[in-house]
DNA sequence: CATATAAATGAAAGTTATTTTTATTTATAG
DNA sequence: CTATAAATAAAAATAACTTTCATTTATATG
């Protein structure tokens, strides 16, 4: 991720465009996996001099919630996040057990979904989780039948 | 959910039928919302006598990891735990952010996403995680417009 | 460019959900 | 009934994550 790109980003979010935020969203833009908050850290410590790890927890929340970076659900508790490439069009994302990889699904298809809720029970749809997991073409060829 | 059904669905899973287990599952059972670790644990102390709450951990997250219970995952980042009183049939579920009242959502649509995926890459689809947010019909009418 | 100000960050301490360990108890097969 | 493997209790530990408040910094405005 180009330095604009982030710091148009953040421009766009109304959040100051800071070393730090910058900092982050490159060293996630860097990786084709996702990250914890404490692997960040490690990455951009050396960049940066030093950085507080609340503050690492503090920037990747807030993009979280601002939809730019993206929480991998994973079933140890620990939060991690990815910043996809493609930061146009709705779509989700397809995690490799195996290697970590995080690679894009398009088909999403809840706009129906949305409808039927609200048309069966007069509710209202604000928001959905969506993630695909699985092992990833290169881990299932590299060795074959490894999968957990 | 009645003690001879949670009693065969432990059995199918080759688990001991134990007090703790009935319990738990009777607990999620009679909710129609989502309940966290400790508000299971306050709630069937009573009825047990005493019981740890790394029991109730370690229950819930067999359950899970088995399917028989869903984690509902929230912006606070306590693991949450539903019982679906529909025990056939994959399908997922709608949660209110106002009332955690969680209902069905038939519609799922992903065998195709699995079939993209192995077509395009080659990779493998093992499971997915699909949660709706919103605001229910109830929710909707009591105080329309209250949503967040 | 200077500067006021609201936002961002550092540092340290605190919180709490969750896990680990080990001894004891209990469900269940035979 | 009995053996045994699984389940549970109890207590302590872990670590992810938050809070607080003093200090610094980005940026809008003159």
């Amino acid at each position: 991720m180009e330095p604009e790109q982030s710091a148009a980003i953040l421009k766009q979010l109304k959040l100051k465009v800071t070393p730090r935020r910058q900092e982050i969203m490159n060293c996630l833009g860097r990786e084709q996996s996702y990250l914890s908050a404490d692997e960040v850290w490690e990455r951009i410590k050396p960049r940066l001099g030093s950085i507080g790890l609340p503050t690492v927890y503090r920037i990747l929340d807030e993009l979280a919630e601002a939809g730019v970076i993206t929480r991998i659900f994973l079933s140890d508790r620990k939060q991690n996040y990815f910043l996809c490439a493609n930061q146009e069009g709705h779509h989700h994302h397809f995690v490799c057990e195996s290697c970590r990889r995080v690679e894009d699904v398009e088909q999403c298809g809840l706009e129906g979904v949305s409808r039927d809720i609200a048309r069966r029970s007069g509710g209202r749809v604000t928001s959905h989780i969506l993630q695909i997991n699985g092992i990833c073409g290169s881990c299932c060829q590299g060795h074959a039948g490894a999968a957990p």
